[in-house]
DNA sequence: GTCTATACCTCGATAGAC
DNA sequence: GTCTATCGAGGTATAGAC
């Protein structure tokens, strides 16, 4: 019962502090916000975590974890370049629909302070995939596709993957587009990011 | 001489308010520093803008301002699609070479506050250029290219511009790129990705 | 216009009762 | 384990002398 409760407590601060420093990031986010939103205090809060860096690096790493493993998976499969690229484009755009916050919380933290991307991979057991590329570059060897360099590619699927969510608002603002139509655009490039890239690469 | 020191001091003001807010974010961002940046001190910070959320909005409308600026000049040339992709692009990326975090920390400010950007436009004396679709779908009219969406095809061209530059740390990061590697690799896309994305077309 | 000094407040963190 | 009350640092903004 009371590790029960303790446990719950525990995740109901995780919840909350998950939903206020993605939306507010690190220097936004208040500790009050985050035990309003929790149903507890602050004083509580602190007794769970001694700190807001302590919390708040907990919540980083996490979202990283969450993005790194979105990846994993199609890497390790030994798809040919264009199954792997029709395939990463739309479980990580479905992802993605469902944590659009993530990435512009990701991109605007380390940005701050790129030195918690190294702490992340030091500390949290993960490596650097760069595998990621090599995977990339071995498939691209196999296609009857002219040379291009792996990186830029890589950069580019992510880019038409990514940008969307976290240029939205900015985007729909500027060219005035309602939630639905935004939506059925991000859609509708689950399939057409990759078809996208693969007929450029064809053509290049 | 009074007026001149005087505008020379709020220039000062402005050039460090930049660098700070646009480093640091509004709430990241401390009066004191941008003081000491300017080598002043808060006190005459505040004698020339009553708020930090003033001195912020000037900040945030300028480098919306400065981005859109970007974007005019290669609408209002009657340019085929093609050629204003191209010119597009590698205006675009140059410009953000030489202001590579005005970008991310417009994405991050406009997430924060969607408001910001309704403002801008309402009260900055200046119009979403809804017309730039009209440019676009009117270019790709003309083009032998198949049907595609125009509102896809300028949001694909922004996330290969834009999107280098606001994950940067990330990418070099996860990837392991040092400053000249990715240097080269932005350099390589002012031509590279006008090419993709018409290579993209023609095969659509 | 520019400074020093300080008021006032918000926020992270702790003390201590239950 | 959870609360109320409060401290102290650090932040924005102002008062007032020069």
């Amino acid at each position: 019962m009371e590790t029960n409760s303790r446990h719950e407590t525990r995740n109901n601060i995780l919840a909350a502090a998950k939903k206020v420093f993605i939306k507010k990031g690190h220097s936004g986010a208040r500790m009050q916000e985050i035990a309003d939103e929790a149903g507890i205090n602050k004083a509580l809060l602190h007794y769970y975590f001694s700190n807001k860096d302590t919390l708040f690096e907990y919540i980083l790493f996490d979202s990283l974890k969450a993005i790194l493993a979105q990846i994993q998976p199609v890497l390790d499969s030994d798809m040919d370049i264009y199954d792997m690229i029709r395939a990463f484009s739309s479980t990580y755009i479905s992802f993605l629909q469902e944590n659009s916050y993530i990435p512009g919380f990701i991109l605007h933290e380390i940005n701050q302070d790129p030195g918690k991307l190294v702490d992340f991979f030091s500390r949290a057991g993960i490596k650097p995939p760069v595998s990621m590329f090599r995977q990339f570059a071995r498939a691209a060897g196999k296609s009857k596709a002219g040379p291009y360099d792996p990186y830029q590619l890589v950069l580019n699927i992510l880019a038409l993957c990514v940008f969307p969510f976290v240029a939205r608002p900015v985007i729909q603002g500027i060219f005035q587009l309602d939630d639905k139509v935004f939506d059925d655009m991000i859609e509708e490039r689950k399939h057409e990011v990759p078809e996208w890239i693969i007929n450029s690469l064809k053509n290049g």
